[in-house]
DNA sequence: CATTCATTTCTGAATCTTCTGAAACCAATG
DNA sequence: CATTGGTTTCAGAAGATTCAGAAATGAATG
């Protein structure tokens, strides 16, 4: 053990959480350095530039830009600058709702927007069969199964598009609020 | 254009639903195939043997057997038999709230509750710490500092994971409601 | 209890993703 | 306007995933 021992457990309880935060990343669609270039700059809450990154995380400059630059597209780390030093510095938002707000405002964008829109298109493709004339009746009976099960999955994201838009707005706040008393264990 | 023409149209409309429901897929953690399996089954309704499945979605047998098995452990899809037939059927789970709720139950089993397991365990590392004395107050505050952001961050996967329990349980219905009124343009 | 039909497991090959290191780029500063 | 310090891009290498096909296993039937 170097030094006192006490410093060495937070720097071993950081690398822990990074670790666990990059697992996790990989499993939702992220990176796992990704998720881990965060968890860095989460836990040690101050900011950090390129090479502090690099040198925490042991990866190649290419790497921590990258990652870097995904982080500001997500909108959970922000920019900063130090007088006098022409370096970029980097800090988390360190609100976790505020982060987790950020985070579903980008997954409903890159994902179930898209999501609904092809599924609109695909919907479409089966409404002219349906009044088709000439149509036997077990094909059409096919067809109106079908459409009934785009429809069901179709208003259910439009559901979740919905409320993720309710939550990710100023008034966000009020559905927080919400989640938390529904979670908690008193209610009901 | 063989036939009619019609039927074609809604065997495309099932190609095409396969296709993004199975590049989704890749984006949430599970493979593609898996999703493709998934939406197979459920936009055609029917139960379906592991032939039917290779032939369709051109998979060799290993995956083919592979995926299902995958999804029967999600939930979101059973087994069936068809009389005087010794193959096994598989059939989709078609209520959409079902389907998501046998999800949100598996991916917290599986994330939520190994990462709040990992969390709790890094929280207390730092614990001692917090206590020691012979350390300077800089140190100190560095400790507290860190255990704070890791109690938010505990905090609201903790809720997290009772919201998700509230959902997935019986009276989850009763969520599934509130959550559809919350997102409807109406209300607020 | 042997045979047949169906399902699962396994392994190497192919594919896709992620990472590195270097080169190109950009912007302040003297 | 050259130089220095910093950031981004890119092509190829390394690594991880996913898949097909074969071999092994398991279960129903006569």
């Amino acid at each position: 053990m170097s030094g006192s021992g006490k410093p060495d457990t937070l720097a071993e309880a950081q690398d822990r959480f990074i670790a666990v935060w990059g697992q996790m990343g990989g499993a939702w669609g992220i990176t796992r350095t990704m998720a881990e270039v965060h968890a860095l700059l989460y836990v040690t809450g101050g900011p950090l530039c390129t090479d502090d990154v690099m040198d925490r995380l042991q990866i190649s400059r290419g790497n921590a830009s990258t990652s870097l630059r995904a982080l500001l597209d997500w909108g959970v780390v922000s920019r900063t600058h130090k007088r006098g030093d022409r370096k970029e510095y980097f800090v988390a938002e360190q609100d976790v709702w505020t982060m987790f707000r950020a985070i579903v405002r980008e997954r409903i964008k890159r994902e179930v927007d898209p999501l609904l829109a092809s599924m609109h298109e695909i919907r479409e493709l089966t409404e002219p069969a349906r009044r088709a004339a000439g149509l036997a009746a077990e094909e059409r009976a096919l067809v109106e199964a079908h459409n009934e099960r785009l429809d069901q999955l179709l208003e259910f994201l439009t559901t979740v598009e919905r409320l993720g838009h309710r939550f990710v707005s100023p008034a966000g706040r009020g559905l927080q609020a919400a989640a938390t008393l529904l979670a908690s264990k008193v209610a009901g």
